[in-house]
Parts: structure tokens; C-alpha cells; sequence
DNA sequence: ACGACAATATAGCCATTGCTATATTCTTGT
DNA sequence: ACAAGAATATAGCAATGGCTATATTGTCGT
């Protein structure tokens, strides 16, 4: 509003403006790193599996379709995070490696954490899926906390 | 993978497809509604507060253009959360209305939660955002028991 | 009453993330 | 060796969510 009839003081339903307009900035920022940080994640865990990760199996694991994937890799590349030979599964450079080794991590937190107040291990495997992007450092240190108070 | 050199029984870094195939489906699912959640959400915010919803303002709260906000409340006008007068506020519809009160109470359960386990009300605020549109129902129930046992 | 200014509307651009359809290339079994 | 099938590449489309620039419309103070 430009001009309040109620002064702020009275404390309605609206929050600070300043800190509302860096939170949405903030989980814009998350949601644009989200299905990156999915990829490579997915890819490391392929190849820890079963050596390679190729198109299919991304396609598949995500549930998308494998031009979807063929596209996404090809900006996976261009940021570095990939190498791909043509026809040949893809692999992570050491950059990938870093993210992929941090959002596993961080994923394994969260979902151990969903779990550890009593949802289900399917509901924690879904839930922690989206929630792992949009958790800060501070808040996934009050996590571990938890988990080891539990520990 | 289609042949697989080590049988699943040996139990790698993979999870079961099936549970993470539905993972990703739900995710991008919720991301789809992202939005749609936090503008109505705002605009019962500000209408509380002030009486109307202004482009001006919400574009503002928001951190994005004003034709960006005229874009959404379009889509938001012909998905029946809103209506809208030519050069007036907009208004929330019943299912507008619906919405937006399960998205504050969602909201504000994520935050206190956060709150309540150490997290800094900054950080909560800015996490909050972004965790409450990936929160299933059992999740959001584990929060309310979690702050309920703190009385 | 009307000119300034504020707010909204519209046009046109771009990036992202999905899709289907189809072409190309690799691999494998006979 | 080579045909069939599997995997990858590419083309072209649509929806979403951003942006800037500019036109139109309301509102308010004098
Ligand atoms: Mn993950
Ligand atoms: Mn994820
Ligand atoms: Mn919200
Ligand atoms: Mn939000």
C-alpha cells in the first residue's frame, strides 16, 4: 500500500516487506538450481550403481521423457558439470562431483530428519525430494542437530 | 539400468525406481503450484491489511515487474482464484479464498516449526517460503505434533 | 476542470522445462 | 556381416515465468 489507513504498529497480517521480498528472491534463486542439483545427484548414483549413466535411465529415474534429458545434459555440459562423448553415457567432472556429493548429503539429512519425527520412510522419500532444495545451510545444521540429539 | 552387473540385493547407492520416479513427479507437481499458492496467499494478505490487492503492490512484495504480476493475475482470473476489475484491485473467489487460507496456515506452521528448532526467525522466514509448497499433508501433521509437544 | 502523475494494460522479447515425431548411430544376435 | 532393435540426436511445438518499453486509463490536487 502507499498509504496505510492502519499504521504498521497495529501488527496485521502482513509481514516485513524487505525480508518477504528476499525470501521469494531466495527460493526463486533455489528453484532455478533445483532440477540441476537433481541431475547430478542422479548421475552420480548411476554410476556408483552400475558404472554409467546414460539417457534412458535418467529418463526413466525422473520420468521424463529423453529429449528432456538429451536437452538438460547438453546445459550440464556447457556448465561444466558434465562430460558427454556422443553415444556414449555421460560422466561428472570434478565440479559435478562437488555438487553431486553436497546435494546427496544434504538430501540424506533431510530425509533422515522427516523420518526421525515419525513420517513415513515414503512420505520422507517424497517430501525430502522437493524440500532438500530450499533448506539453508543454518537450517540443515539445526537438522543434523536434532538427528544427533536423537543419535 | 538395463542389465545390471551387480543384482539391487547388494543394495547401492540406489533407491527403488518406482518410489523415486513418484518423487519427481510429485515435486514437479508442487513446483507447478508454487506460485500460484503465494500470490493468493499475498493478495488475502494485503486485503487483509489494506483492503485491496494493487499490482503495484504485490509486484513489489514479490521482488518482480508489474507486467509480470498483470500476467499471473490473468491466469489466476481464468483459473477462478480471482476476479478482476479493469484498472482495480483484485479480489479473491471462493476458491481463491480456500486456498489462500490453507496456504497462510501451511505457511505459518512451516515457519514456527523452523522456529522452534533453533533457527533463526530470518532464516525460518526465508526457508518457510520455500519448504511449505513441498510439505504433504502426514509432514505438515509431524510439525503440528512436534509443536504441539513443545506446548 | 484539467494537467500530472500513478497504475494498469499490452506488445514483444528471452530462458527454462516439458512434449512428440523422426532421423541418426551404435550394438548385438544370428 | 548385417539386419533389427536400442539408444541418442535433432527439430519443432507449447506452457510458464521472467524482463523492458510503451500506451492507455484513473485519480487527485490545484
Ligand atoms: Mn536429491
Ligand atoms: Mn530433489
Ligand atoms: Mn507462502
Ligand atoms: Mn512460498
Amino acid at each position: 500500500m502507499s498509504i496505510k489507513p492502519t499504521p504498521e504498529t497495529f501488527q496485521g497480517v502482513l509481514v516485513d516487506a524487505d525480508t518477504q521480498i528476499e525470501s521469494f528472491r531466495q527460493t526463486r534463486n533455489s528453484r532455478r538450481t533445483e532440477l540441476v542439483e537433481d541431475y547430478v545427484e542422479l548421475i552420480a548414483d548411476l554410476i556408483a550403481d552400475g558404472g554409467e549413466a546414460r539417457q534412458v535411465d535418467i529418463a526413466h529415474r525422473l520420468g521424463v521423457a529423453q529429449p528432456t534429458v538429451a536437452k538438460m545434459l547438453k546445459r550440464l555440459a556447457a556448465e561444466g558439470f558434465i562430460q558427454q562423448k556422443p553415444y556414449r553415457g555421460v560422466f561428472l567432472t570434478a565440479r559435478g562431483n562437488e555438487l553431486a556429493a553436497r546435494s546427496r548429503e544434504r538430501h540424506h539429512i533431510v530425509e533422515s530428519f522427516l523420518c526421525a519425527l515419525g513420517i513415513s520412510p515414503e512420505t520422507a522419500r517424497i517430501d525430502a525430494e522437493g524440500i532438500e532444495h530450499y533448506v539453508s545451510a543454518e537450517t540443515l545444521e539445526a537438522f543434523k542437530s536434532h538427528l544427533a540429539k536423537l543419535g
